[in-house]
DNA sequence: CTTTCTCTAAAGTGCACTGTGGCCAGTGC
């Protein structure tokens, strides 16, 4: 059982609760508790397993004893014969655009369809068209949505929507009639991936804006086309949203469409206290004994009329941040110019694509004054991984070029392989003579929890480990993370002070938003690393700052604020004095 | 099913768009 399945199995059985045509609220309350399960700041699992599941907003006493169950015996009775009811293949149902809950209980009870092979050959056979609430029009749709089913992901990295989101709101910002214009969503929320695209646009011609967006480059078919809303299917995969509203209604369009859904419900509930109903149009009076509703020009004025400092975007997950801005204890987040250097770059030395000098040029480029290096050790053979003498030699270069070049400092490290024990690829006498060093997991992958960490734990013990690199070894969208208990993770990083890398390559983002917070607060520091293979990639930099910020990261938390001055003599301290 | 300044009772976001069927219901966000 892990976090992820049990939230799965929530949202599943929303789903068959759905097709019963159960309590909306109910359907909703597991609905909410499956999000709750995914993001909670501490080890749900074990909390569960453990029976202390009280206290936790959005979990009652249903939930709780159905999340002990399954954490204590890996089962959920009221599950399985929920199951029973319904054949697996029609869950698959879902996922065609246009059929939700009622019409697929329509198409299972009537017609005993229960899979999409069912549905395809019902629809070629015009069986379809004659069901009461359907027409010729769905069955066409169903068909087409059938056939297209596989094309398109339901989720992207950060970095596969960010140029087109800049395209796109630089030819919204070219039409006369634009006022202002934002990305919103989870991109505006820098989730680590995003589902869909939602652009806002203030306006004074609504319906010349949707028939504008529908000329766009890049789209492969419209979705829907109304006259303040229109809808479209990217040709690189996500479905792009794109809502026109008069520059009145901008500020709440913006902080409604900017989510998440359960910080909306938070904040909504705060303007009802007050005689108020806010929505994405406006804030209206209740009751006559409403309080009168102040000048709203910008998303900031919102949340100043509820009593709350603004909330930055990253931090809208409804996890403290609403209690933090009502008693103005919102930290101070981290921004791009803070950064003044990096760690865990690579160069031609292992698996990078550009050499130390290349590196080191395009990180002057970028305004930063110091950089990193951490090639691959030797057990990372297939990355071309260094040996002693290698990185011996690698040493030595990057302290002749340190010497010929006074305003920028180049630091030698490695990013040193845990190996399956804890122990690392190098003896402490060649760690020694680094100035920091990433330790890293490249093999292994499949231990159980507990050996996992403990490897990671004996790595980090080590007085020359500086920090861990890609803490649970996720590629996003693409492979798990292997097992590891973050919580004990940091609280050994806190113990040893070890510093735990942000690596902002958008394929990881590792480690997890959700746990900065708590690390923070135990004193671990944060490095932010773009794990660079070529001079291209120091840009993911920009990746991690967003992340960093959702994460509830301060400057003073993160090592690469630091000055060239300062990173240097904290490098040279030894690890119990940082 | 959960929460709550009505606490063994009531309230819980609300609207655009589409297609169908007759002045609405389902879907999706």
């Amino acid at each position: 059982m892990t976090r992820e399945s049990m939230a799965d199995i929530l949202d599943k059985i929303a789903q068959m609760l759905e097709l019963k045509d159960e309590n909306p609220f109910k359907i909703k309350a597991y609905r909410s508790g499956a999000e709750v399960v995914r993001s909670y700041p501490d080890d749900i699992l074990q909390l569960a397993a453990e029976g202390k599941l009280t206290g936790i907003k959005g979990i009652g006493d249903a939930l709780r004893d159905k999340l002990t169950e399954l954490a204590t015996t890996g089962k959920l009775g009221f599950y399985e014969e929920l199951r029973q009811e319904f054949p697996a293949s029609l869950f698959a149902l879902f996922d065609i655009q246009g059929l939700g809950a009622k019409k697929i209980k329509i198409l299972f009870r009537d017609c005993h369809i229960s899979s999409i092979e069912d549905l395809q050959k019902a629809c070629e056979n015009n069986q379809i068209s004659a069901l009461a609430g359907f027409g010729a029009k769905t069955q066409t749709n169903i068909l087409e949505s059938i056939k297209r089913r596989h094309t398109y992901a339901a989720q992207f990295r950060l970095s596969t929507v960010t140029t087109i989101i800049d395209e796109y709101l630089d030819l919204l910002r070219d039409h006369p009639s634009t006022l202002r214009v934002a990305a919103c969503g989870s991109y505006r929320r820098s989730k680590e991936v995003i589902g869909d695209i939602d652009l806002l646009v203030a306006t004074s011609a609504p319906a010349e804006i949707t028939a504008y967006v529908a000329t766009f480059p890049g789209i492969d078919h419209i979705l829907v086309h109304g006259d303040t809303k229109i809808s479209v299917r990217l040709t690189n995969g996500p479905q792009c949203d794109v809502r026109a509203v008069s520059n009145r209604q901008f500020p709440f369009a913006l902080q409604y469409f900017t989510g998440s859904k359960e910080h909306n419900v938070a904040i909504r509930q705060r303007a009802l206290q007050r005689g108020w109903s806010l929505n994405e149009y406006g804030l209206t009076s209740t009751n006559e004994n409403a309080e009168v509703i102040p000048e709203i020009n910008e998303e900031k004025d919102i949340y100043a009329a509820l009593g709350l400092s603004f909330i930055d975007p990253e931090l809208r997950e409804n996890l403290g941040e609403i209690d933090a801005a009502e008693r103005n204890e919102l930290p101070q987040l981290i921004q791009q110019e803070n950064l003044r250097g990096t760690f865990h770059n690579h160069t031609t030395e292992s698996d990078g694509k550009h050499t130390l000098a290349e590196m080191k040029a395009a990180a002057e480029e970028l305004g930063l004054s110091y950089l990193g290096i951490s090639d691959h050790s030797k057990s990372s053979f297939q990355a071309r991984g260094l040996d002693e003498a290698r990185l011996l030699g690698q040493i030595a270069e990057i302290r002749r070029m340190n010497e010929a070049d006074d305003t920028f400092t180049l630091f030698a490290g490695s990013e040193v392989d845990i190996l399956k024990d804890g122990s690392l690829d190098f003896d402490d006498e060649i760690l020694s003579q680094l100035d920091y060093c990433v330790a890293s997991i490249h093999s292994s992958f499949t231990m159980e929890e507990d050996t996992m960490t403990r490897r990671i734990i004996r790595a980090m013990e080590n007085p020359h480990v500086t920090m861990l690199g890609h803490l649970s070894g996720r590629l996003l969208l693409q492979r798990e993370a292997y097992s590891v208990n973050h919580a004990k993770i940091i609280d050994c990083a806190a113990e040893t002070r070890t510093i735990i890398e942000l690596n902002c390559n958008p394929r990881r983002l590792d480690m997890d938003w959700r746990w900065w917070r708590r690390a923070r607060d135990k004193g671990v520091l944060c490095s932010i690393n773009p794990d660079a293979h070529n001079v291209s990639q120091l840009q993911y930099l920009h990746f991690g700052i967003r992340l960093a910020r959702k994460g509830w990261l301060r400057r003073e938390d993160v090592i690469n604020t630091k000055s060239r001055e300062n990173i240097t003599a904290f490098l040279q301290l030894p690890k119990d004095q940082r």
